[in-house]
DNA sequence: GAATTAATTGAACGTTCGTTTTATTATGAC
DNA sequence: GTCATAATAAAACGAACGTTCAATTAATTC
């Protein structure tokens, strides 16, 4: 037998994506089998090498996918404005909203560098290193117009994104917040870190519903 | 041939551990093989078997090592004091200290909790809770006081926690900062995220040179 | 210095891995 | 309907995996 009635190129690929990052994400990249992955899907191991050449292939496809859509979401949702309030009140809600609805690729983009070559690791690094610039920027413009009181924009740009990734180790969309509830904790200790905690006093821009619901 | 001249059993464990650390934080659990993990030791496959059961048991040696440590050294250097801010500087510059200092075994700890099976995995996550309690006690004492401001204890714990820990993703110890300098400029970002901002400017506690090195 | 124990080797076990090859079938174009 | 092609199955490849076991030797004990 081959070919199976209603078979579609199209939504396997799909179905491999999904699988694979559903199954990477929970049991890492060198646990899932591609025999695994295939019975996932339902097919033999042997269909998955008509969409990716090798699973490294594969896993690099799946990371640059990642970091390119949240290149694309942030670049959709910037701001016009250059306060830098409102952009890093902007920043921050897009990063939350996109890692909560994407956790299993973000374990997998976080998590799996290291099972990538030479090559297609720095692919990957240079995607990040240009979505983590976006921040320093912010805070760069903010240290330099007054908004902020920073010491350092390099090392609290990095501990900012540490700090808003690492909310998908903990928070599980079910408990006792929403999104929304997080997104605004968020926002505020993103403010205070860029020493903006002057400008919350007066109720200010960056808690805009726009920014609530990402 | 056997046993050889020179060997001995504690050098042997020993020997094992740094290299499953090293090799296992930089390549991954699953990608170092018991042959690979051997061949850096200098010794047999075999041999290792004779250290720890098996390889999940080695792993979990490990974490459990890299725990136990990390809450050893915290009540090593838990200050007297009862003010948040001297024991909140504290917990910062001991977490930090430890973590750039066992960058590898904090690498294993963080990533492979996956390969942990279900009862291994609970006494790790258990040991973690009860480090991270810690820091919790602090903020609660802290905002209760009126030192903090803080609208979620919990949720700041952590933000805090991932932040600083974040450190070892970029840090490498012969840059531009010391362990020193990166200690100093993470407790005043604690401080802001405590929201413990207004004391800092008149030179506060935190900034003492025992927090200061570690 | 003989007996015992600790430490290790080398070979082998069955299993699973990523990948390739070849054959087979459903689908879409004409 | 015929034909090309896209999509898949089934089987097989060698290599590597974690682990076990019997044999062997260094170190220790008495």
């Amino acid at each position: 037998m081959a070919r199976i009635t209603g078979s579609d190129g199209e939504k396997t690929e799909a179905a491999i994506r999904e699988a694979a990052l559903r199954l990477m994400a929970r049991h890492g990249f060198d646990a899932v089998s591609m025999r695994q992955l295939a019975g996932e899907v339902g097919v033999q191991a042997a269909a998955l090498y008509r969409y990716f050449p090798n699973k490294e292939e594969l896993l690099h496809s799946l990371m640059r996918d990642h970091m390119e859509a949240l290149i694309a979401a942030w670049e959709a949702v910037r701001p016009a404005s250059d306060d830098p309030l409102v952009r890093l009140a902007a920043f921050t809600a897009n990063h939350i909203r996109f890692h909560v609805e994407r956790r299993h690729s973000t374990h997998v983009s976080n998590m799996e560098l290291r099972s990538l070559g030479h090559e297609k690791l720095s692919a990957i690094l240079k995607l990040r290193t240009a979505y983590e610039k976006e921040l320093r920027q912010i805070l760069r413009d903010g240290a330099e117009s007054g908004a902020f009181d920073i010491e350092d924009t390099a090392l609290t740009a990095m501990a900012m994104i540490q700090m808003i990734t690492g909310v998908i180790v903990w928070f599980r969309p079910d408990e006792r917040l929403s999104v929304a509830d997080v997104t605004r904790k968020y926002q505020a200790m993103t403010m205070r870190l860029a020493g903006a905690g002057q400008m919350t006093e007066h109720g200010h821009v960056y808690a805009l519903d726009e920014f609530r619901a990402g």
